[in-house]
RNA sequence: CGCGGGGUGGAGCAGUUCGGUAGCUCGCCGGGCUCAUAACCCGGAGGUCGUAGGUUCAAAUCCUGCCCCCGCAACCA
């Protein structure tokens, strides 16, 4: 089985804050899960780096474009993969060759299949927005703007733009796109963003404008090079140029279609726009649009705009990387908005991290240490412990087919609590007074290794450096993605356990 | 009447599809345990489920009005 999964391509001129890698994160998560499962998975996330705000934050910086955007690329975005522990496949830029060269067949082809047009364009532009704005997008100005109407996010005057440009027949695929909707349930997650999106298109679609002739950083309209492509149109062509279209057939046909994993206030670009692009160039509708939510700080969206921004690295610096993906991973419903507060965060990780996951890993290491010279038990678990690390490895599964990374993320710790708890109930500290009791020590001890093992194989796509470490104290050979995620709780138990210093240290202060 | 999401104990949330004793995590109070990262386990206090009506034997859950918050409203990851 075929797994490809993408992230949006991030707007470089934008310092990635924990809103961006909160998506990075998910789709990291999934793409982990997946090939631990065995499949053939891809994950591609990247840069997007064309339009006329980049132009002119670069010529205000006195560089060129491509200076300006290769310093940001390389100095925040790359790096921002590395402190989240990211294992992409593949990073696109689209100002890269391949990207281009894709662009560009792509959009011959929608030409040559007459779903392009030269047409008449006037609208009022915000450069800070980089769109067209309606009417009720614009307010009074106030200060050395009084009297002109400004765009309400930026409270800068827009600028009237008169263009002809070439437009692509959206509205043509009103009826088509409903029909995916109803006939594909799945094709746009969760239902919230799907209800949006269909009640959206119902109301009737526009065509789009795609080219832009007053500036020239993008890339160029293959029949009429005084045009650059608009570059939320050319962005969306990322997926599918990163795996070859229109060049290595093979590459395409193996990873195509993909899985896209989006805020969803960008859903509609691609479970509206993207698919009926594809319909347009014959090639296969993408698998999934999941439109996650926002994260909220201080009970607003966080923006870029706004000075609500964190970046990924204070968290880190302070949790570390695998704090991190996992607070975001299970604190939040993917799909739903979710509060964000330091507060939260600290009180997840001591709680749930620190005296859950890692607390249980030193008792019950401590134990066969103490009890047992370090050997673990080779006997079978309890049945109802079996029986629920079974259905917790089921459960984990199918909540990742859904999407559910957070009721996965559960699944693991409902194994973590019901071993505590079982700790407490079975008493191994006074088994081992009694020699007459000593098989059903062993029995509970080693129902516990067998319990924390399946843990660490299901945490391991959210922490790997974690359940690695895990896995590694439980006397686990090799890597832990080696085992196979839908058989967590099948794992061959070791011989012995090994040393394993604090998973998660509680952290004073703060 | 533009569209959508939401208002549930101090905080963050689940439950609303297919009405039937209001649940989870954190925090707080009390108890237990001592293997463990002063961690673990059990119990308790705390909510008229935004509001006003309606349907029903019964509503957080269905219907209607209203209030409040958030997002979107065509080309912003």
């Amino acid at each position: 089985m075929g797994f490809y999964v993408t992230t949006p391509i991030f707007y470089v001129n934008d310092v990635p804050h924990i809103g961006h890698a909160y998506n990075i994160v998910a789709a990291d998560t999934l793409a982990r899960w997946h090939r631990m499962r065995g499949d053939d998975t891809w994950m591609l996330t990247g840069t997007d780096e064309h339009g006329q705000k980049i132009l002119r934050t670069a010529m205000a910086n006195s560089v060129s474009p491509t200076e300006w955007t290769d310093k940001l690329v390389e100095n925040a975005w790359k790096p921002n993969l590395e402190v989240l522990n990211v294992a992409n496949d593949d990073f696109i830029r689209t100002t890269e060759d391949r990207h281009r060269v894709g662009v560009q067949k792509f959009l011959q082809r929608l030409y040559d299949a007459g779903f392009i047009y030269h047409g008449e364009f006037e609208a009022e532009y915000c450069v800070g927005c980089e769109e067209y704005k309606t009417p009720g997008d614009l307010v009074d100005g106030v200060g050395e703007y009084e009297g002109q109407s400004v765009c309400a996010i930026h409270s800068r005057p827009t600028e009237t733009v008169k263009e002809a440009n070439y437009f692509f027949k959206l509205s043509e695929f009103q009826d088509r796109l409903l029909e995916l909707y109803d006939t594909r349930p799945d094709y746009v997650q969760p239902a919230s963003v799907r209800n949006e999106l269909r009640s959206f298109v119902a109301q009737g679609l526009n065509d789009l404008s795609i080219s832009r002739s007053t500036f020239d950083w993008g890339i160029k309209v293959p029949w009429d090079d005084s045009h650059v492509v608009y570059v939320w149109f050319e962005a969306l062509m990322n997926y599918i140029t990163a795996i070859g279209y229109g060049v290595d057939d093979e590459q395409f046909e193996r990873r195509w279609p993909g899985n896209h994993i989006v805020g969803k206030d960008i859903a509609r670009f691609h479970a509206v726009i993207w698919p009926a692009m594809q319909m347009a160039a014959g090639i296969e509708i993408s698998e999934r649009v999941y439109g996650h939510g926002w994260l909220l700080v201080g009970g607003e969206k966080m923006s870029k705009s706004k000075a609500t921004g964190i970046e990924p690295k204070q968290i880190t610096e302070v949790f570390g990387i695998d704090a991190f993906r996992y607070y975001f991973m299970s604190a939040i419903h993917f799909g739903s908005d979710g509060s964000f507060s330091w507060e939260d965060l600290d009180s997840r990780y001591h709680a749930e991290l620190a005296n859950g996951l890692g607390n249980l890993a030193s008792r019950v290491i401590a134990m066969v240490n103490k009890y047992f010279g370090g050997e673990i038990p080779q006997v079978p678990s309890e049945d109802a412990l079996a029986e629920l690390f079974r259905s917790e490895t089921d459960r984990a599964n199918s909540s990742i087919d859904e999407f559910q990374i957070h009721d996965a993320v559960d699944a693991a710790f409902s194994i973590v609590d019901r071993l505590n708890g079982y700790i407490t109930e079975t008493t191994p500290w006074q088994l081992a007074k009694d020699e007459s009791k000593r098989d059903r020590l062993a029995e509970v001890l080693a129902t516990n290794v067998r319990g924390l093992g399946t843990a660490a194989i299901l945490l391991a796509p959210v922490m790997p450096e974690s359940a690695q470490k895990l896995w590694r104290g439980i006397g686990g050979a090799d890597e832990v993605t080696d085992q196979r995620i839908q058989n967590a709780h099948e794992w061959e138990v070791p011989a012995r356990v090994d040393e394993l210093s604090p998973l998660f240290p509680r952290i004073e202060q703060n």
